[in-house]
DNA sequence: GACGCCATTGCATACGGATGCAAGACACGG
DNA sequence: CCGTGTCTTGCATCCGTATGCAATGGCGTC
């Protein structure tokens, strides 16, 4: 039919075109383009046609070039940093599940620390992505983040950035923290500390906040407010052992489940303290760890399918779209009283 | 210019194109692409003039087109399946940026198990992705996947697909294996147990007989043989239980971390028992949790950074495309011995 | 001074599908 | 049998960039 001559294996075999297709079963690349299109002005019949002769000779519309006219990608573009907490990655994949299941992809930015960000970011504004959601807990400026999503959806995910200008769905930090704080009162600490992991991220300011100011309403005194400097369980182990020698606490709040996990297992095999007798442990995020029998972390359950649902339906109704005022969504989390706080805990689960 | 009285806000204000840049600066549109193509024939003031303008009103190339006139993405597609084990997302995440850092971004296809497989993949054909990297531990046939990943660069990561003509990259499981069976009998234990995760996996079948058969020509008895069922701690520790049940051992090598730290704080908390000196426990792959500390688990290190090497490689040199012979690539890893196996250990770390 | 070569540049078209518009098909009512 | 309206279909063009080819201009050489 082409040129003849041409050894079979170096013509690199392209796909087939919805032009071939149409000109095969001698119709227009039009009707072709709508039979693929749900709602598009064709016969029932033909399109059946069209569909059933496409899956015998294997055409599949060519995503770019549709991309190209409709000028929209189907694709979000998920900004991320570091990624030490567990809690993220596992994060990450529900959301791209659920981004999936309403059609779009994930397209992953790594953002590093050391290289310029702009460079990195123009990645972003080249893939022409629908929407952006940004997961990073750092490095990124408000500044930058405008620039980064100038002209699209975008949406930040856990944390708030005042000069941005953008959308975020989050936690409920300030009620987590204060349930925390409130959690010891009742179970009868009176000494407590804190320790953060990032002390600069917003995140970290709203229960280092939230969690200071119910300490105080309550009366109960602040021994020690520690930053570990990373979300890391050697962090966390190195902050426990601080505030212990700093002369301990009776209760001591993590701004996360993995420092907690390290502060715990420090106080018990370090210090040689017995938790909760002797200090309870609570932490922020309710990973997977934290259900562990070993660790049992009382924790704050941050609220991750709601999260989700919330981040993906309002990039699906547009609700993120630059033009729109920007809203902050706070999702109330649940606070998880496991033994690593409360040795009568019932719930050994 | 163009037509007034439309209101700006209204006028959904496209990027700008390098048409629309060639007219402003007198050039032609060729010369514009040819400023963003290195190595294009260009004149070096030309392209600089262009580049800095370009930079004044905020230009860029616009990715779908050129992936459309190039037939090439610049995109990996990345098949993940369920991610219970944290080795994956630690993956993920630096093979993200090592992409990244040649020039390519990383599309996630998360799949899930439930619905039909094949509309899930036709994602990754009509967007034409240059190549797949699957890491995805179970779920896909090897039909299925040569479906999927039909003419284009595919890889598999720590699988290995017999009926797919896949090239793949994984780590030298039975060297794993033999080293931890090796590690047991030298430091005396005699009565061992495996304990699988999921136990159809190619993975869990090169770990299972390379331990199984070294564990024979050493003489060792092989007490116990337990299929976790999932990679979890939970299913660790009721392996870790059964065992002790069924009669004990002296060691336990679990087929990765997660199910060796389950299992580890079932034998300590619930069996009563002493490790490492009622029992030994050994894991593989060493993640972040293996050097905890608490669980200073002894286990096979897979060379990570190696493994993403050599995929990037791989996928740039264009060895794994179509056509090519598939290669198999088996890396070394590395026996990290610590406390869980061996009392005297100095390496603490 | 003529010729040839190479470096630049623009022109025209390709990439594969979406869509506004108009034409054709068909049904129904009058 | 004609007018009107609805449903289908094809035509032409557009989306924004890449690139083969030809045209241009400059420069060195004999």
């Amino acid at each position: 039919m082409d040129k003849p001559e041409i050894p079979e294996d170096k013509a690199k075999r392209r796909p087939i075109t919805a032009r071939q297709l149409a000109r095969m079963l001698g119709v227009s690349q039009s009707a072709v383009s709508r039979a693929f299109t749900p709602g598009a002005s064709i016969a029932p019949d033909l399109r059946d046609r069209i569909k059933q002769f496409a899956e015998e000779v294997d055409y599949h519309p060519n995503a770019i070039a549709s991309m190209l006219s409709k000028s929209r990608t189907n694709i979000v573009g998920i900004v991320v940093s570091d990624m030490q907490n567990p809690f993220y990655p596992a994060l990450i994949e529900k959301l791209s599940r659920s981004l999936q299941r309403v059609g779009l992809q994930s397209l992953l930015f790594n953002i590093t620390k050391g290289s310029n960000l702009e460079e990195q970011l123009s990645a972003l504004r080249r893939y022409n992505v629908d929407a952006v959601i940004i997961i990073s807990a750092t490095i990124l400026s408000g500044q930058t983040l405008r620039w980064a999503t100038e002209g699209r959806a975008a949406l930040l995910i856990n944390r708030v950035v005042e000069d941005a200008d953008l959308s975020c769905v989050i936690c409920d930090n300030v009620a987590g923290s204060r349930a925390i704080a409130d959690h010891f009162y009742e179970t009868g600490r009176r000494r407590v500390a804190y320790v953060s992991g990032l002390s600069h991220t917003t995140t970290n300011r709203e229960r280092q906040n939230a969690f200071v100011t119910r300490v105080a309403e309550l009366g109960m005194t602040l021994c020690a407010r520690v930053d570990a400097g990373e979300y890391s369980y050697e962090a966390g182990r190195r902050a426990a052992m601080e505030i212990v020698e700093r002369g301990g606490a009776d209760a001591i709040f993590f701004a996360n489940d993995i420092l907690a996990a390290g502060g715990l297992d420090a106080l018990r095999e370090e210090a040689g303290l017995s938790v909760p007798d002797d200090i309870a442990v609570a932490g922020f995020d309710d990973i997977a760890l934290a259900s562990w029998p070993h660790y049992a972390l009382t924790t704050f359950r941050q609220p991750v399918d709601e999260i989700i649902a919330v981040a993906v339906g309002m990039i699906e109704d547009g609700s993120c779209y630059p033009g729109r005022p920007i809203t902050i969504k706070r999702l109330p989390g649940e606070l998880i009283v496991r033994s690593s706080s409360y040795t009568i805990s019932r719930s050994s689960k």
